[in-house]
DNA sequence: CAGTTCGTTCATTCCGTATTGAACGAATTT
DNA sequence: AAATTCGTTCAATACGGAATGAACGAACTG
């Protein structure tokens, strides 16, 4: 079990993304390419973290579509590369903040259905509701004030 | 299977939480407090959501330690009660930061830890870190801004 | 002080999903 | 056009952690 500290980092950063929710591989390759900082290919991943070169499909893209990770096409090279964007703050906070805006939206619809005899619990709801979406306020105004990354290419819906 | 607004409530309240990367029933749990708008004991909650005695303590004792729902000795009652903050904003960012934090400063202090040749991976890794860093001062900042819940008896270390 | 009624804990089971690996299509190469 | 070399997809598996329920201690009750 080699400890150095580049493995130690991919490692930790395995463990903090999936301690986020989600895959543990997903940090790994995050926590890969901002240490060699230059495009690699699914390949060097599945050699460098031992992975199936499914899970490095599916993660990078992942990654991709967060906005975290770029893929370069390499002029002369067939295989894709991926590199992670130097400062993914833009992506990476414009996805938390529209996934609290659907949960907002999400809850006050079902909250908006309730009996009128349960008007109470209903202004609770709408209230816990409200935080949510003034979160997601809040966030897109810290990203606006910090600016987008550099060479950003998201393309969310 | 019902289908009431106050049932699909819950349902998506736990929904919400596990994509959250918590556990579904604490998410119940607290649509169902928030419902409830009054103390609740865990047999009710038992015998509401059709849970185990033991989640329901569990999953109480996580939302209390974040938080987001306090517990009542009401007099006269052997059991305890449960009873959703009014305004949980404070809390449930303030646990974010201090994530956030944690994770920023395990990242940095790998860093560090870098062999030489790898200073430009080292620079890297930090900025990164730096980014994790300033959202939690952001979460703070917004923290201070909506001001502390009401009625919060958060002792979080 | 025996008998309840609480809340918590913990070993076990169960379930969701991350991961795999083989199969496939597309684009290249010889 | 056959043969490679890519990336992606998907059914099967493995694994981590959520949920259970029995056991336990503590606090009350009669």
């Amino acid at each position: 079990m080699s400890d150095s500290p580049i493995d130690d980092l991919i490692q930790t950063m395995g463990l903090m993304w999936s301690a986020d929710g989600g895959p543990r591989i997903a940090g790994q390759i995050l926590g890969y390419l901002l240490i060699e900082g230059e495009p690699r290919t699914l390949a060097q991943m599945c050699e460098a973290l031992q992975i199936s070169k499914g899970s490095a499909s599916t993660n990078a893209r992942l990654l991709e579509a967060k906005g975290v990770v770029r893929r370069v096409h390499p002029v002369g090279s067939r295989q894709d590369g991926f590199l992670a964007v130097p400062n993914p703050s833009h992506s990476l906070l414009k996805s938390v903040a529209k996934r609290l805006r659907v949960q907002a939206d999400e809850i006050s619809d079902i909250s908006a259905r309730f009996p009128d005899e349960r008007a109470d619990a209903q202004r609770r709801i709408a209230d816990f509701a409200e935080f949510y979406r003034q979160s997601a306020d809040f966030m897109d105004e810290w990203t606006a004030r910090i600016g987008p990354a550099r060479g950003e290419t998201a393309q969310e819906s």
